[in-house]
DNA sequence: AGACTTTTAAATGTCTGACAAATGATTGTT
DNA sequence: AACAATCATTTGTCAGACATTTAAAAGTCT
């Protein structure tokens, strides 16, 4: 592992990536402790400082962790679903809000992943899964319900339908576009009737994942991103009138 | 924006997240520069080596840039799909090599995410990247090929697949899937006849998609899953046989 | 000998102050 | 007006110090 002090990046930039390329290929094994911050100042030729923000640099990527001390250091930390989960949904998240893409365009996306699980879901979903499907329409039935709440609502339903798959990486993929798709959700005002057939079509997606028919179930989510789309064309439209 | 010093978290992380959730939620915006480090130091009452490292924690999620001189300082980064798509890539890598994830799961997960694809591609593929697709078909008949460049070209392959259903989302999640598999495929090696019948079926999906027919391609992909897992199975066999 | 307490050493977390280097703005000169 | 020199601002880097945490080692008492 050698940096270039004469190289135009950062040296915290070219150390942290070094470390993260060791961590990539295997030199450096889930668990394993890195040398001490000192030991890695000596080793790059660098100052404390300078390694410390290229072990912050790796921590924000969930690469290492850090424990304090006696026995403690810098360790390679087991990437968790858990932890890509939430990075893959802030990311997400944040690539919708700056880059102008469309509601059509995250909509088709969404829906086509999800398409993608369904017929695994069908098959393979457990009873508290599909319990929880139908707990959540039950909830989006509720009246009084805030437009916040119904798209947590949907978005717990459709998390619900992916985990079924029973595929983590599945799982972890979909998590980004099922709910970075949320913000652009809230934008959306649900009228009674809007809820009351988005909850048809839920129904619908349940009954096929409960009758394990894949194929009922993609036609429920296609007919689902049909109303979603027409429904946030009609708000954008009458936004647009009203100027 | 406020921080608890008496946190047991670290300074640096509680001053990342501060600016992460008001980059987040909208209160900075695009291109907008933050305080300089000494102004952010007195703001947060701690010293500039501190806020340096939440800095860089936020640089390594390409949520700031920095510049030096006169003009220079931290700016809200507009996040890239390019910058996504690379994040993506490895922190899908370091899930599937860290957590012990079945080639079967891996496999099925990317299929299952290729096929949501696949009628997309279809039907609004470019000339170019239909070409892109008999190109690589055309490498991947090559004799002498080595096992890594059949892999890579396996994955320009499906790459130009993905991003010929023309939506940069799906192109952004898939991007993750595909590659990170590939340094699962690069432990089997390929027969000459192996390459042979995935070739055949490479053939089979770019003529679908050049007829437009997402079924056809849908079919042609759920052939190449059937034949991949055969294939991984029987290198797994023998090299539990040889042991 | 064994259980408990104290000490110690090692490591990260934080601070202070300084200098280097880059870069745009300002000023001065021709 | 065009160009060159200077300056101010800001990030990048360094050295050294102290605080805090933590586990192991040493010591002490029953």
């Amino acid at each position: 592992m050698k940096i270039d002090p004469n190289s135009p990046a950062d040296l915290s930039a070219q150390i942290a990536s070094a470390i993260r390329d060791a961590i990539v290929t295997g030199h450096l094994i889930v668990d394993e402790r890195l040398p001490s911050e000192a030991e890695l100042a000596e080793q790059f030729q660098v100052s404390r400082p300078t390694v410390r923000e290229a072990l912050k640099r790796l921590a924000a990527q969930s690469l290492i962790r850090t424990q304090r001390g006696a026995t403690g250091g810098a360790f390679v930390n087991r990437l968790s679903f858990e932890d890509a989960y939430c990075q893959q949904v802030t990311t997400s998240t944040l690539l919708l809000s700056m880059n102008a893409v469309s509601f059509d365009t995250a909509c088709e996306a969404r829906y086509a992943l999800e398409r993608a699980c369904a017929p695994l879901s069908a098959t393979r979903r457990s009873a508290d899964q599909l319990a929880t499907m139908r707990a959540e329409i039950f909830r989006q039935g509720q009246p009084g319900l805030t437009d916040e709440a119904f798209c947590a609502s949907d978005v717990a339903f459709h998390r619900a339908l992916v985990d079924g798959a029973h595929n983590p990486v599945l799982s972890y993929q979909l998590a980004g576009a099922v709910e970075a798709m949320q913000p652009l959700m809230n934008m959306i005002t649900f009228t009674a009737r809007d809820r009351q057939s988005i909850l048809v079509l839920h129904s619908q997606i349940a009954d096929a994942v409960e009758a394990c028919d894949g194929a009922a179930a993609v036609a429920g989510l296609t007919a689902l991103e049909e109303e979603t789309r027409k429904l946030a064309a009609d708000v954008f439209a009458r936004r647009a009138a009203k100027r």
